[in-house]
DNA sequence: TCTGGGGTCCTAGGACCC
DNA sequence: TCTGGGGTCCTAGGACCC
């Protein structure tokens, strides 16, 4: 059996290149595209990060940094960028037999099998057709484990002689290419554990593979750590995962366009919350038993801050909107307090078992049969003629006043239920 | 680098029990 | 009442990612 080789293929700065494609007047411009709420920056070209704009930068802090330097800065448009996420998965999809799309803007590839010494070729073919067919430029990196595709397509985005394709397919590629790679740099290395690996001098990737005491990096780091070295040793222990792994805990929350004071309104954003996680909880055929939700006031305002949070066990598992809603009802009664400006709020799922196992539970309390198609049926109605087509009147309306700003969001180029243009 | 958005997983350590 | 041993379950908060 051959030895399995992992591609990481990376949109670059994804949302300003889905921007982009319907603005070609923005080609060589700095573009910024901003989180909900118009809040921080998550997404920003080559050239903006050359201003110095930073991803998580609040946008009013580098406001005028941005009008200075004619920055084109957009709200998020995320049905936007699901859409053009699909085309381009859809064409990766026919480069290698298994895909994993990790993120709406990253894919694992499996091109075991492949000749070690064509890879590169193959990869700048998989960058060049995904480029002409979808309109959005990809960064391809290969290697022995997907730590090792993650930390070459790290370089093939930083290095302009890699023409953004890096393959780490022989011993002495990989080595310079760890040591090139500073360790927070590394995949699953965050901030905290950056410092402990500097404490006991390990700056680079080459430094963490070579350190030999594994003990004391597991009880640094967990096991969590302990992996990712290993995977860089070039052992799996990150497997493809083609079916999603059905999720421990499902959570929506936004922060409001405008405070909220009134409870009403309060229940009103709680209930768009439960119907948006209840959808994904069906979606991945779970059901739960616990619900928590959570009301705040801003921490960056002078006001009275306080901190709502309520959790509600339900009689039975469930996965059906309309009683999780009043269950959440309840619970929104509890937490909310007169005369405090909530500012942000959300739900958490958890609790979640698998609807197979629920089945065979004989407790009255589980959703019945009936409760379930008639769920089924309103999302499939919502999936043809789009989200919230059916909805609780818990909902409310369509004109929210604490809704997200987006202040500058692009216009609706496509729409999720209809073919795209040609994009040429 | 006080990182003003959203989401998920992991684990240390407490509560409780035998 | 204090102490020790050992196990499971649960949760808050840490950590990381996009």
């Amino acid at each position: 059996m051959s030895k399995k080789i992992f591609a990481l293929v990376d949109c670059n700065s994804f949302y300003c290149s889905c921007e982009r494609l319907f603005r070609p007047d923005l080609k060589s411009t700095a573009i910024g595209v901003l989180s909900n709420n118009d809040g921080c920056f998550v997404s920003r070209t080559p050239e903006l990060k050359k201003l110095g704009v930073k991803t998580g930068d609040p946008y009013f802090k580098v406001k005028d940094l941005c009008k200075k330097n004619n920055v084109a800065v957009f709200s998020a448009n995320f049905s936007l960028y699901t859409n053009l996420s699909d085309r381009v998965m859809k064409t990766l999809a026919t480069f290698a037999p298994r895909i994993e799309v990790y993120s709406v803007d990253e894919a694992f590839l499996d091109l075991t099998g492949f000749n070690p010494d064509e890879l590169v070729e193959y990869s700048r073919e998989i960058k060049r057709i995904v480029e002409r067919d979808t309109g959005i430029p990809v960064s391809v990196g290969v290697g022995y484990t997907k730590t090792l595709a993650k930390l070459a397509n790290n370089l093939a985005k930083k290095s302009k002689k890699a023409g953004g394709v890096v393959c780490l397919l022989n011993d002495k590629h990989t080595e310079a290419a760890l040591e090139r790679t500073q360790i927070g740099d590394v995949w699953g290395i965050g901030r905290a554990s950056e410092s402990k690996l500097k404490a006991i001098g390990i700056h680079n990737a080459k430094d963490f593979k070579e350190y030999k005491n594994s003990k004391n990096i597991l009880k640094l780091l967990t096991k969590v750590g302990l992996q990712t070295k290993e995977e860089l040793e070039g052992n799996i222990r990150l497997n493809l995962e083609i079916v999603p792994i059905k999720k421990k805990e499902i959570m929506c929350s936004r922060t409001f366009g405008t405070p909220v004071f009134d409870m009403k309104v309060l229940r009103e954003s709680i209930s768009n919350y439960i119907t948006n996680t209840a959808e994904k909880l069906r979606k991945q055929d779970s059901s739960c038993s616990k619900i928590e939700i959570f009301a705040r006031t801003s921490p960056y305002k002078d006001v009275p801050q306080h901190f709502a949070f309520e959790q509600v066990i339900l009689s039975g598992d469930s996965s059906n909107t309309l009683k999780m809603i009043s269950y959440a009802f309840s619970a929104v009664e509890k937490l909310f307090k007169e005369g405090y400006e909530f500012k942000k709020a959300g739900v958490k799922l958890t609790n979640i078992v698998n609807d197979t196992e629920g089945q065979l539970s004989l407790l009255d309390e589980n959703d019945s049969p009936r409760t379930r198609s008639l769920m089924k049926t309103i999302d499939l109605i919502n999936k043809i003629n789009g989200p919230g087509t059916i909805k609780s009147a818990a909902c409310g309306v369509n004109d929210k006043a604490w809704s997200m700003s987006r202040n500058f969001k692009s216009p609706r180029y496509v729409t999720g239920y209809t073919e795209l243009p040609k994009v040429t």
